[in-house]
DNA sequence: TTCTTAAATTAAAATGATTCTAAACTATTG
DNA sequence: CAATAGTTTAGAATCATTTTAATTTAAGAA
């Protein structure tokens, strides 16, 4: 006999709102399912707003932005500044880089832990790293 | 007895343009002397735009951008994406990085030629690679 | 369960950077 | 100097994003 009804789904995404003090309402669990379940993976606050309507989540535009930035500041997201024209999140928060096809907008992840930069001069007075991105701008091979 | 009166500021200007076959017109000259004149350096459009009006410069905003714009396919700037909210232009095209100051969004340059990345995975088929970025964020030390 | 209230959601308006339009100039060339 | 192709421009349009202010809802108390 199971004890509990939930959906490991339900579970993960309940967890995680717990985990960082947002309140668990319908549009953020919504949210946060689309977001965590498929695994690591980048969308824009359009995007994730036509994911919504496909599979009957109703939500604002509105709150699709503010959920996007509150999980951006809770780390549950990480902003990825390549693209002057649109904003992308990342659900992988952990070190990494990128590969940004310039003619389809696409991103896909390079793993942070065996890329090494080397010849950097120091960080100016008074600063300190927030973060360190490496971009690689991809067009069509000839 | 000079053959030549322009100064070397207006010379250089035009050569510029010349060189990449753009049409000197008074705007444009003066956009580009307010670009080349100072050295290497970071505007965004809103900023340039501001200078030239400050120093008596007749242009309109929408010659700013899109002078800013065939600059940058002429290759005479290089576009600088840190920021989602605006676009900066650097002045120097020769291949370097760049650290951003988050909070007050200003750009330092830092020359690529003893940036040495390793680690990175093979570009993905059919891709090739146009730019590497690398951009350093900075906050405030504690 | 019901009440209370702070937090969250939302439609719609506002914002702000950038682009477009189409009409008025101007550099260049014959 | 005239013709014309390239430029500039004011102002409108666009588009992503944010704000506003009103409505709804989650969470804890009673």
């Amino acid at each position: 006999m199971e004890t509990h009804t939930h959906s490991p789904h339900f579970t993960d995404a309940l967890a995680r709102l717990r985990a960082v003090k947002l309140r668990p309402t319908r549009q953020r669990m919504a949210l946060a399912r689309l977001l965590f379940e498929p695994g690591d993976h980048h969308v824009t606050a359009e995007l994730l707003y036509e994911q919504a309507q496909a599979t009957g989540v109703q939500v604002s535009l509105a709150t699709v932005y503010n959920t996007l930035h509150q999980f951006t500041s809770a780390g549950l997201l990480r902003e990825v500044v390549v693209d002057s024209a649109r904003t992308y999140f990342d659900t992988n928060v952990t070190d990494h880089h990128h590969f940004f096809f310039e003619d389809r907008g696409g991103l896909v992840d390079i793993d942070g832990a065996n890329v090494d930069i080397r010849g950097l001069p120091a960080v100016p007075e008074g600063a300190k790293i927030s973060r360190v991105d490496v971009i690689i701008r991809l067009s069509r091979q000839d």
